[in-house]
DNA sequence: CGTGAATGGTTGAAGCCTCAAGTCAGCACG
DNA sequence: CGTGCTGACTTGAGGCTTCAACCATTCACG
């Protein structure tokens, strides 16, 4: 496979790009599964699951309307009705009609769903530390962040979230 | 929540890893589905698929053994025998006894298997450079491939895959 | 040799995600 | 008012992944 880089033939990525490729491959199709796995076998929860119930605990009123939720965690409104019905079944979260929009659902933390986060948060912080964060140094800490909003601001140029 | 990291307590992320963290939850959910998005639309394949069939076509004749070929996709083996089953039907991979080990099943590619990846390639390659490389200096690519080995490393220690 | 354990792979069921279609509320305009 | 249009969300079907159970083959070791 050549290099030129002529109209219709695109650019290949060099050796090193091929390199730092496969790896990153690796960490985001490895990262999430072991954190899913671990939630699942402590928590009985998905990662999205967790998001979800991490980011209502942090609202004001535990509370948000459903597609700024969706954005949150990541996942497509869809995605998040399936997952809002499963945890309101298992009680962790509420489902409101918006007083001031009755198009608009309100997503509610409950206490139960609160204290599922505060018993599931530690184990959670633990592996994200562990799978993460031990393996760096500090300075590469904060290229990690640099590089990471670069790269969503690619992936995800609004800052919402396709669905 | 206190950051005092006693031993039941456990050490909290600080501001700065907080934010680091969703940045890299951001990228490692957001990212594959940008490019499974592609790739469907393209060439009607999963991202998952397209690993399949490219590490395949970059071995000596084409050939590895499933538990191998589940190792450089980073899946499991049940997740790739369901995918080779597929990719066989459509004609792009086939499936054979080695003959050297009774219980080992060698995946080979196809000719129609190579095309398509030959035909796939060039799109998915510039989606990648959209993605990721174009937002990153050459130093920060540095950066990223050394940080994403460390992850690697911290995530799948002994090189293989859970299944 | 022969038996038990380990390895490599496949399969079926159950659950989750995606996609497309559908519902209902608000809004604009005549 | 009412007609059409957009926005917010839900639902159902279909496909993919996971999990556990299973089958076949090879290896270890009396």
């Amino acid at each position: 496979m050549s290099t030129t880089g002529s109209a219709d033939e695109p650019r290949w990525l060099d050796d090193d790009e091929r390199t730092t490729w496969l790896s990153l491959a690796g960490v985001v199709t490895l990262l999430p599964a072991a954190l899913d796995a671990q939630l699942q076998r402590d928590a009985g929860l998905s990662h999205f699951e967790y998001m979800v119930l991490a980011m209502l605990s942090e609202r004001p009123s535990r509370t948000a309307r459903m597609s700024e939720l969706a954005g949150l965690a990541h996942g497509s409104l869809s995605r998040l009705s399936h997952v809002a019905r499963r945890l309101e079944e298992q009680g962790f979260l509420a489902r409101r009609a918006c007083p001031e929009d009755g198009r608009v659902t309100n997503a509610v933390l409950t206490d139960a769903g609160y204290a599922k986060v505060v018993a599931t948060a530690p184990g959670h912080v633990a592996a994200v530390r562990h799978l993460v964060f031990d393996a760096l140094t500090s300075a590469q800490r904060r290229q990690l962040r640099t590089i990471g909003d670069r790269i969503l601001g690619q992936v995800n140029p609004d800052g919402s979230c396709a669905g």
